[in-house]
DNA sequence: TTGACATTTCCAGAAAGATCGAATAGTCAG
DNA sequence: CTGACTATTCGATCTTTCTGGAAATGTCAA
């Protein structure tokens, strides 16, 4: 992950609607939800969702996907963990940071 | 963490030159950082990176103590577990992500 | 092809954030 | 106390983002 992009993700995330939506994506799993779910889980209004989708669909952290009518939204795990990586990269200097804290958490890379 | 702390510290993060200090914060380990010394690393005006370090201490991502004229920074590694582990929290609906994506990083829980 | 449904794009105004020089405040050696 | 050093706050400007109704797009059943 370079500066640019984990910057990108940051933003995306960093906003009441898209957090909660997100959240509620990574709790999905790879079923993932309906825009119009989302909006009612949420309570938004759909243009500012559709706002709100689009910007974390741009930034790498969701995916869509058509499903007759509906938009299919879904979290990339890949990207989320790529995101963690990066901020915990060589963290202490590599030392005392053995294993853990410094790297990701591996479970969805390759989602 | 709650859903307004964590806003507050994405929205901390989601900036170039906050990321790339807080990322230099926490490879600095808990010797930290002088801000003349950031400032010098990032190439940054003093007045401004000032403004983003006090954006980063009040998301509670970062420390600030004084010694002697200077003021040192480091990095708040709870803070950044809890942020993970917010982001990957009930990951999946708990199902098929036992005990490694859905928990934080624990090493600096307790730092 | 008509109508209903699901979602996005367009638009404008309101609000929040970034920038950096200059002025101000805290710390210390001599 | 004076001057040098380190860092923050102030102030004014510029850019970006959020919001939601209305209109447009894409999908499908009948």
């Amino acid at each position: 992950m370079e500066a640019m992009s984990a910057v990108s993700a940051l933003s995306a995330l960093a906003q009441e609607h898209r957090l909660s939506a997100f959240r509620l994506l990574v709790q999905a799993g790879s079923a993932g939800m309906a825009a119009g779910a989302i909006a009612d889980a949420l309570d938004i209004p759909s243009s500012s969702l559709s706002f709100h989708l689009a910007h974390l669909t741009r930034a790498g952290l969701i995916r869509q996907r058509r499903q007759s009518r509906s938009l299919i939204y879904s979290a990339d795990y890949a990207e989320m963990s790529a995101l963690v990586g990066y901020l915990m990269e060589n963290c202490c200097g590599g030392v005392e940071c053995e294993t853990d804290a410094a790297s990701p958490p591996a479970e969805h890379l390759a989602a």
